[in-house]
DNA sequence: TTAATTCTGTGAACGTGAACACAGTCGCAA
DNA sequence: TTGCGACTGTGTTCACGTTCACAGAATTAA
């Protein structure tokens, strides 16, 4: 199973696993079953089993898996044992929320840059930051950034990208509601608050109730 | 193919079709046929003609589609063209970017109410809105609240969830990284900055450039 | 050592959704 | 009115991902 190719479906569902494992291991917890973890997260045991497959045998039969070695083990496939370097584009609320959001403390990210267009920011401080104009962002390439978090208009969305592409970053958390052009090697993940307060809207009984 | 079943992944593609067609209309382009809103949006064309099938015949032969027309019938099909109230639960850097956020105007949502657990927040003024301690979710009922968004800590997201349920709304967009339990009459769509930069890792090449 | 138990890893069956290909319709031009 | 080009709507085919079901491995108990 080593040598097939990995779902995306996969690796969608391993940070899910991650913060099982987390939160197990946290309460002491040192070993699980695919089922035991299954019912924690919702999802079905067999597609953790296969999804596991895809990257190595962790678990032993009759036992179940270590908790500490496999939330190890994913960090290793995620690339999370590595810190990251992030530069974030666009400090407007969004932006600022995602500064201080300490949410992502544990997946050892680091967000070493910031750039706004607003003469207002640049210059200033963001937490131990200094703000950049957005025409620097090209001197993030010094800092071995290799992410982008774009959370500009939408209409300034694909010149921001273009723009972290030229400073090498080889990944995109994108959310502006727009398609970004990037080159192959650079992955674009999407996230767009409006589509899914639409999405939601479907779902909902037509008559207003009152 | 009126009868049919819609799958999700349909209807998760309806409000993209929305904000491409929108972009359109604002042009003033008064027809689009399904290759070109392909192009434009990066689905194949007939990936657009059988989702839009599912719900009618919207376009004509020859033609294609009357761009403020089929904006309409997917605005309806989404239930947009009706307001929904939504409640806020947690106004902290997330809840206030969310709050001031104008990209979801045209969707005819409004955040009427907004919660929080902090004394220092609660009893003043967000926008021309007063926030209300968490313990009076409920009185979001009065204010005919379809929706809920969820920005609390992972913590309090259930609690937060279970008072939403009970103040009568059917709809959830949560951002805590937390599996919610609620009523199967109630949809829940989460979304985890954290894991879609986890996920983001995964594509990154491996070797530290420098 | 053997048998019973538990749980993993995975080939095979199944189901869902995407892409294809084409019949049918419309508009237009001659 | 006939022919042509354009484009929709949809049955069919195809690919992907999920679920099933079971063989094999580790553990425990007798």
């Amino acid at each position: 199973m080593r040598n097939r190719i990995v779902p995306d479906e996969t690796v969608r569902r391993l940070p899910i696993y991650l913060r099982g494992l987390s939160h197990l291991a946290e309460q002491g917890v040192e070993k699980v079953s695919s089922h035991e973890l299954a019912c924690l997260l919702h999802v079905e045991s067999p597609q953790i089993r296969k999804d596991l497959s895809y990257f190595g045998d962790f678990g032993t039969p009759g036992i179940g898996y270590g908790t500490e070695d496999l939330l190890g083990q994913i960090r290793g496939i995620l690339k999370l044992d590595r810190p990251a370097r992030a530069a974030l584009i666009g400090l407007g609320n969004l932006g600022k929320a995602i500064l201080h959001y300490s949410g992502f403390n544990p997946y050892n990210l680091h967000i070493v840059s910031i750039f706004d267009n607003d003469h207002r920011k640049v210059g200033h401080m963001a937490g131990d930051i200094k703000v950049e104009d957005i025409s620097e962002v090209h001197k993030a390439k010094s800092k071995d950034v290799s992410l982008g978090i774009i959370t500009v208009p939408t209409h300034a969305a694909q010149q921001a990208a273009t723009k972290l592409v030229g400073a090498g970053v080889r990944g995109i958390l994108n959310f502006a509601p727009a398609y970004l052009k990037v080159p192959h090697r650079v992955k674009v993940i999407s996230i767009d608050i409006a589509i899914d307060l639409a999405r939601l809207r479907y779902y909902l009984p037509r008559g207003n109730k009152r």
